[in-house]
RNA sequence: GGCGCUUUCGUCUAGUGGCUAGGACACAUGCCUCUCACGCAUGGAACACGGGUUCGAUUCCCGUAGGCGCUACCA
């Protein structure tokens, strides 16, 4: 049992954006799936006619190739256990659906969904289960006649499983132990619709796990309480033998308050909970995205793997084949995650230092010619190297440093209290002047020259250089005064310095 | 309500039957310095509570409380 081939899946339902924590269960079953050498399946559950929302299989395939976790096989991918789609699987869950009718493992009941809400309502927590099901009108109460001309007829129905009372259903979680629950606890699950010839999540599920012959099932936790349903599932079948081990992993929860993780959340504190931007087909409505916020995909994946998640030692900043290699679910946690979006910004500026100047400038370029403005690769390259160690997101890098792009209109009052004396125009004046004879506008001659002017005149060093900033930057920011004035030019070096003499006297 | 899961600094977490309970984010202070950042250093900050078991429990057991989830012809 423990010798077969790892084969895990990600299996969503195509209703909308693919939310954080989904991302999370698909990054798990991958880094599992690599780890051991497996297979990583992706299987679309569209078993929800009315919830199928457009575009949405096709945002989460663009969520994951962003994000660099890779599929084997499913939907648009191909291999030898589909079609991988569900809704195309109907005549497959109609045989196994057979099979537990004829086996006396399930029965049709044709209790309306109306009458269902008002026997919920007469009793409370009615459950259809063993100790009602004979009150309703099912195959069990029915005579097979009467149930064949309902059918005849054209009665809608479902299957339900009949789940026997009083069992011990023990279910061994990998990241829980043992977890057992009574099966009297249990109600009978509705297995399939006779409405949309379609069978409902957990009777595709484990006919679908056992036919692509799945070996752990990794999911969240809310599916923890029907675990012990798909144990019995798998044991009406006869497959028990080669049922999947399971895996149920914590949730993620909200930064502040009480609850799991919410749309809301990403829009009161500012971060998104989706990979990518999304534009809801019905409403209209655009909820924002890691790529589109700027996040890059290898921070979005690093801060993800260790939320719920902890090699056991020290090293928070690893590439996947780090997290592949280390991966381990049992030092998966048990409890859910509060999402820290502060420390996912802290993972993205190391992210942002640790990838190549010109592969940020690629990302910046476009931005600064939003802004209007022509920029040589080089160049601006250069100002990257400069400047991407003070920013979190290659966005703000236009802020930082839109100054190498245009001068100054204003300038900053309480710098200027601050930093322009009485004596600052005449000094800059001096500097001008200096820095106008210079024939080699190199950082290095400039540097040289004007330490040795400040030497010389017995000025201080804070006085010229706090002024100059004002001069060319219009505040009190930005790297060493040379590798500005130095990067701009001579020419433009001196027209912001003279104007500023000009401007603030 | 019922059932299940869960509980170490504010947050993510490491860890052990005997430790000064470790790291990271955030926060504070200092250093660096021509500014703002970055960076570096330092600091404050936790074993939910009550019973057991034990020579000794943060660690093992039970209970309580809190948190989370499920309780659909949704997944």
């Amino acid at each position: 049992m423990n010798d077969r081939k790892v084969r895990v899946r990600f299996a969503p339902s195509p209703t909308g954006p693919l939310h954080i924590g989904g991302v999370r269960t698909a990054l798990y079953n991958y880094l599992f799936a690599r780890k051991h050498g497996g297979d990583f399946i992706f299987r679309i559950e569209d078993t929800d006619s009315n919830r199928f929302v457009e575009g949405a299989e096709e945002y989460i395939l663009e969520s994951f190739r962003w994000l660099g976790v890779e599929f084997d096989e499913g939907v648009t991918f191909g291999g030898e256990h589909g079609p991988y789609r569900q809704s195309e699987r109907r005549e497959i869950y109609k045989k196994y659906v057979k099979q537990l009718l004829d086996a006396g493992k399930a029965y049709i009941a044709f209790d309306t969904p109306s009458e269902l809400d008002e026997k919920r309502a007469a009793i409370n927590n009615f459950q259809y289960d063993a100790s009602t099901r004979m009150q309703m009108r099912n195959s069990l109460t029915l005579a097979p006649e009467e149930v064949q001309a309902l059918i005849a007829s054209g009665h809608q129905y479902v299957v339900r499983f009949l789940v026997e009372p009083g069992q011990k259903v023990v279910v061994n979680d990998l990241i829980r132990g043992v977890v057992t629950i009574d099966s009297s606890i249990l109600d009978d699950k509705v297995l399939y619709k006779s409405a949309d010839e379609l069978p409902t999540y957990h009777l595709a599920n484990i006919v679908d796990d056992h036919l692509m012959e799945v070996s752990h099932v990794i999911r969240g936790e809310e599916w923890l309480p029907s675990a012990p349903l798909h144990v019995l599932l798998y044991r009406a079948f006869g497959w028990e033998d080669t049922m999947p081990q399971f895996a149920h992993l914590s949730l993620l929860l909200k930064p502040e308050g009480n609850g799991k993780l919410s749309k809301r959340d990403g829009d009161r504190l500012g971060f998104p909970v989706f990979p990518l931007e999304w534009h809801d087909p019905a409403s209209g409505a655009v909820s924002s995205g890691f790529r589109e916020a700027g996040y890059l995909p290898e921070a979005v994946i690093n801060f993800l793997a260790l939320l719920g998640w902890n090699p056991g030692d020290d090293v928070e900043l690893m590439t996947m084949d780090d997290l592949i290699a280390k991966f381990d679910l049992a030092k998966c946690s048990k409890a859910g995650a509060r999402f820290d979006y502060k420390k996912m910004i802290w993972f993205n500026h190391e992210y942002i230092l640790r990838t190549a100047d010109s592969e940020i400038a690629r990302m910046f370029k476009p931005i600064v010619e939003a802004h209007g403005i022509e920029v040589q690769m080089p160049l601006l390259e250069k100002i990257v190297s400069l400047m991407k160690g003070r920013i979190n997101f290659v966005h703000e890098l236009w802020d930082a440093c839109s100054f190498y792009f245009i001068a100054p209109t204003e300038y900053d009052e309480k710098t200027r209290k601050k930093r322009w004396k009485e004596d600052s125009a005449q000094k800059m004046g001096e500097l001008a002047d200096l820095l106008e004879s210079l024939d080699d506008f190199s950082i290095e001659n400039q540097d040289s020259a004007v330490h040795q002017w400040i030497e010389q005149k017995g000025y201080s060093m804070g006085e010229i250089m706090n002024a100059f900033r004002l001069a060319l930057v219009g505040e009190g920011k930005g790297p060493q005064m040379f590798d500005i004035s130095g990067l701009i030019g001579k020419e433009e070096t001196l027209t912001r310095l003279r104007r500023a003499i000009e401007v603030l006297g």
